[in-house]
RNA sequence: GCCCCCAUCGUCCAGCGGCCUAGGACUCCGCCCUUUCAAGGCGGCAACGGGGAUUCGAAUUCCCCUGGGGGCACCA
């Protein structure tokens, strides 16, 4: 049978990297298994999902490049893939239990719910409900009116035990005294996540349940609620969950937690699908940088950890820069250029693209982020405005400063063909005949040009500048110390 | 309180009874390269949570403890 696997995000919350981070693995799986890949939005929660949510997941979802087969927008035999769309479905299937006893209609208050589940706790008893709580048939009509409606819950049968192995766990047992009478209807006929889920796995031939530790316990109810509706049960997968710095759940009170933050900042979408898959997996060996095509190869379901893992946004940012390093000359430019015009707030001139073009192979190699990149091309188009104060009095307002300055324009001017190398042999001239070292003579002249004391490379930044913007901007500086 | 899961450097992984004096990567610290900043090269610091048991031999198997995580909703 072929393989089908779901991400099954529900729209209450912007893309979670730790939602994408199942996604990949269930990307991975899907893919190195030649199956299908789908995604479908788990709505039922209709207060609080919004079409922001659900456009901003899906846009996450591509651009990272993890697109799916069967889903949402791409459609396919299951319909639109919305569980809102599907209550009509999941009433059918509640009213089905019920006809065959798996499921029943339950009066029991909340009051009551939480008084047996004080006493339980009191008694070091298992809190889940078991149903006996439900008046006697005559007292229904009165109950159900103090209720407000009664809810369909699905009958565990007890006593009982669930097992199933769990790709990462192995063999997992769950004893039913442990498993509520959970809810499957609620009282205004809606129905709860575990039924909508649940049928929607076993409608859509789902055979692979990919998804987070945290409902590893719901898992009994899932494959019983399977059961019940005559389906074989998925195979089960449950990923450990993603951690913050501080080995706590990770939240927005550690930074960022949604992917819109992390391509903000400039991420690249390769760099954060090679770190969000090796966060948890290995793909055999001591490799750490690893491609798609090569994370797909080895993705058969095994080598997945069982511990949390901890989001070390730190490595995250050296892997982007292992990336940004490995893309070609243009790609580069190409990708970074939207950085640049933003930050200079309006588009680059085609003179001025091919300026940006010529140093960017440098400024590539020292960026990590390319929010980094208009801070180290800025200079490239506009004049500094204001000198860095440290940079100023250290390296600018000292002895040699000025005869740095004075001699980069004599040097420059008899620089006749403008290139990096004439300009490299002719500063190296200035600093013997003014008995200046590297860092004392040329420094000044960084300073002049970009307004600081890191900047890409001098002589190519020179020479990119043009003869008039140097020579126009170490006399701006140079007026400014006289 | 009850149930479940987990446990190797600060962090992410490797290790699946002898190849382990425990390997790789990030971070950090040196040194080299160097006009700044990076990148790169070389080197270094740093871990098998504790206790039992099995075995000729345990990071690797079993048990207990401790610690961490998750769940216990008419939320998903």
């Amino acid at each position: 049978m072929s393989v089908r696997v779901r991400i099954a995000p529900s729209p209450t919350g912007y893309l979670h990297v730790g939602t994408a981070r199942t996604a990949l693995f269930n990307y991975l799986f899907a893919r190195h298994n030649d199956g299908t890949f789908i995604l479908r939005s788990d709505d039922t929660d209709q207060a609080r999902s919004t079409d922001e949510f659900k456009q901003d997941i899906l846009d996450h979802m591509r651009w990272l490049g993890l697109e799916w087969d069967e889903g949402i927008e791409v459609g396919g035999p299951h319909g639109s893939y919305r569980q809102s769309d599907r209550y009509d479905r999941y009433r059918e299937v509640a009213m089905q239990l019920v006809e065959s006893g798996d499921a029943y209609f339950s009066f029991v208050t909340s009051e009551q719910l939480d008084d047996f589940k004080k006493k339980a706790r009191e008694a070091g008893t298992s809190p889940a409900y078991d149903g006996s709580l439900e008046p006697a048939r005559s007292e229904v009509p009165r109950a159900m009116l103090d209720n407000g409606g009664p809810v369909i819950r699905f009958k565990v049968p007890r006593p009982g035990t669930t097992r199933f192995t769990d790709m990462v766990r192995g063999e997992v047992e769950f004893d039913h005294a442990q498993v509520d009478d959970f809810v499957i209807m609620r009282s205004d006929n809606t129905p709860t996540y575990h039924l909508a889920s649940t049928v929607d796995d076993v409608d859509y031939g789902i055979t692979h349940v990919i998804r987070g530790e945290d409902i590893l316990s719901s898992t009994p109810k899932h494959i019983l609620l399977a059961k019940a509706m005559g389906a074989e049960p998925a195979e089960y997968a449950h990923l450990s969950l993603l951690m913050g710095p501080d080995g706590k759940k990770l939240s927005k009170r550690h930074g960022d937690t949604a992917m819109s933050a992390y391509r903000d900042a400039g991420h690249l979408p390769e760099a954060l699908v090679n770190y969000l898959g090796l966060l948890g997996w290995s793909p055999g060996e001591d490799e750490t940088v690893v491609d798609l095509a090569t994370m797909i190869a080895r993705f058969d379901g095994t080598g997945i950890s069982k511990n949390p893992a901890i989001f070390d946004a730190t490595k995250l940012e050296w892997m982007n820069g292992v990336y940004i390093r490995e893309m070609d000359a243009a790609e580069f430019a190409e990708t970074s250029r939207p950085w640049v015009e933003a930050d200079l707030g309006r588009s680059l001139t085609d003179d001025e693209r091919s300026t940006l073009e010529a140093l960017m192979p440098l400024i590539q190699e020292r960026t990590k982020l390319l929010s980094e990149v208009p801070d180290q091309a800025r200079f490239l188009f506009e004049a500094p405005t204001e000198y860095d104060d440290k940079a100023w009095s250290k390296v600018m307002a000292t002895d040699e400063g000025p005869v740095a300055l004075d001699g980069a324009v004599e040097a420059l001017n008899g620089v006749d063909d403008w290139s990096t190398e004439a300009i490299d042999a002719a500063l190296r001239g200035m600093l013997e005949e003014h008995e200046l070292s590297a860092r004392k003579g040329f420094q000044p002249i960084r300073v002049a040009l970009t307004g600081t004391t890191v900047s890409p490379p001098l002589f190519e930044s020179i020479e990119v500048l043009g003869r008039d913007e140097t020579l126009s901007r170490i006399a701006v500086a140079r007026a400014r110390l006289a």
